[in-house]
DNA sequence: GCAAACTACATTGCAATGCAAGATAGAACG
DNA sequence: CGTTCTATCTTGCATTGCAATGTAGTTTGC
């Protein structure tokens, strides 16, 4: 299920990219996030991560009623993290194609030539 | 060039896949990640990741002799290693496919109606 | 009315990991 | 000898996901 590393760095971007689709608050993006496939993705992870989307001007926010529970806190992307979620989109980009690329070759698993002979040494 | 945090639990893998397509060291590795499209990866990531690797019984290592320079040390992956490869690659794709699925939303930026009543959930 | 369940937000402290900075060292070349 | 390229390693730091925990409003059932 995606493990917790893997997320780092990227789960920011992907936040951006939930709330650049329409205004938003916390408790929703955590259910959107795991329609998407990301899996569960804790609580204590994501209120400090739209905090901190906040305080470096990226998100910004108004709380409003809810009619089915307590207030919610709204949040949309600021110009700034409009920016950023473009950046974060080219950034994932050239992840994704360099991994592809070095998967792509491990898949058949036999693409590189026999290298030379053997000197073997002590470990 | 890809930021530092998106590569968290990416890179241990990739080097996994480096090494698994053919036994390789350190210094030839950087240079691999960089062909394939990650940018130069500090050496002070890449070491401590592959003593991590060896420490964890991952991989194996080989002191050989070059005939350019200091010694090498040569890292091949053990069975656990591979099983932990296969692990890596099904996750990517897990995450990728996550990542996908919302960017490709996020690409034409209006494919969420304008709701406010709820009928909730996903397109 | 009261307990449970769901909604909703927040904080604290920890663990994992990429990286800058710096050290060490062999080989080749002018 | 000094510089450059190859090659490995260590220390300490910053970032960030998450478990655990706390708070509080609303609804439902007894």
């Amino acid at each position: 299920m995606i493990p917790s590393q893997m997320l780092k760095g990227t789960l920011e971007g992907c936040i951006l990219a939930v709330i650049g689709r329409k205004e938003t608050y916390g408790y929703e993006i955590s259910q959107q996030l795991e329609y998407y496939g990301f899996g569960k993705i804790a609580e204590g992870t994501i209120y400090p991560l739209l905090l901190r989307l906040e305080k470096n001007g990226l998100a910004e926010a108004v709380y409003r009623q809810s009619e089915v529970g307590p207030q919610r806190k709204y949040y949309r992307l600021t110009a700034a993290g409009e920016q950023e979620l473009a950046l974060f989109v080219r950034n994932y980009r050239a992840l994704s194609r360099a991994v592809d690329n070095l998967l792509q070759e491990t898949k058949g698993d036999a693409v590189y030539e026999p290298q030379d002979k053997e000197t073997v040494a002590g470990k």
